[in-house]
DNA sequence: TATTTATGTCACAATAATGTGACATATTTC
DNA sequence: GAAATATGTCACATTATTGTGACATAAATA
């Protein structure tokens, strides 16, 4: 397997618990040498920024896909939940990353372009389900977008805590969260 | 105000942003010197510990009041809920920080008794509402720990978004978890 | 006011983390 | 098997972080 990616992959996991942990925590995840890592990544920012770069592009490529298998928007909904489900850690660590605008770089380019046109997708999706009365108008939609977020969270934890069926736990996460909301 | 408190303060709400943040951020963050922080806690770990078990007395006695406020059950996870939303990050960081137990001190000691019986409070109740046919039995109660955990870490985040009014945040908070683990 | 108490500033040593060069050893590719 | 490529090991300089002593200054208190 690609070695870039297997040092970027043990970067987000890392980096998403313990954001100033040292490099030798993420080459000693990969079973490689910090030697190797910085042939990869001369230093610590490029590092993360390619964990961004890698994040975002999953991201985008996973919700793109969820948006364009089905013109039903809750169905819509629902496999942007899986999504990002599938993308893990690479969701949390993102979204946690882009809501800690110290930590980016200070370059004005707005690098983003594509990731954002993924976000607005989320973000028409939700007004649109409220229009069609399916979600509460009551419910703000920061709120919701917290708790999408969140849930993609407590299904990776669930996942490793071993503690619950790993079959149905999708099914479990899209129930959980479409009542927490206030759908049906 | 309590300058110790006050450090122990900044330190939870860094800390569990950043576990490996330097010790900087957090005497910026009370607009102490570090030289002063460095007064009331010789090094890092003292300071870790003392967080500890600031977390874990404030949660404790938050629990127990709610506990005992009411025999309901059902009234009774309420305000547990409202109790972790009160005690705000400090119930996020103890929860993170008590599931890394390789941060924790190797010593054998369980100085966490105290700490234990409010958390076996919190076990008790679930399987009690389960019985009593308030919340499915098909919901797992490792699930139903994580959603509660991080409906808090939602509603903190939201306040802090400052796009939801925050009046009835609160209730905002249970009606979502409420029906995420399947109730009404 | 004199005295304690809390804090700040500065300098400093000790340790930890970062990044690089030089060279050895695998591993792959031709 | 030879050349090219990838990785490991070690040494090293640089920088960041940590923790402490000495002394100054501000604030509280007697």
């Amino acid at each position: 397997m690609d070695t870039r990616q297997k040092i970027v992959d043990a970067a987000i996991t890392v980096l998403n618990e313990d954001f100033s942990a040292p490099l030798d925590r993420i080459a000693e995840k990969t079973d490689l040498s910090r030697r190797t890592l910085h042939r990869y990544f001369p230093d610590r920012t490029e590092l993360i920024e390619a964990c961004r770069q890698d994040m975002m592009q999953t991201w985008q490529t996973a919700i793109l896909q969820a948006c364009n298998s089905t013109q039903d928007p809750l169905i819509q909904l629902e496999r942007m939940l899986y999504a990002g489900i599938d993308c893990g850690v690479r969701y949390i660590f993102l979204h946690k990353l882009l809501s800690q605008p110290d930590v980016n770089k200070p370059t004005g380019v707005p690098q983003n372009a594509s990731y954002e046109a993924a976000r607005d997708n989320w973000f028409q999706l939700v007004p649109e389900l409220q229009r069609r009365g399916l979600i509460s108008e009551q419910v703000n939609v920061t709120w919701i977008r917290l708790l999408f977020t969140q849930m993609v969270s407590v299904t990776i934890q669930a996942y490793q805590s071993g503690n619950i069926a790993q079959n149905d736990i999708k099914k479990l996460a899209w129930y959980s969260f479409r009542r927490s909301i206030g759908m049906e």
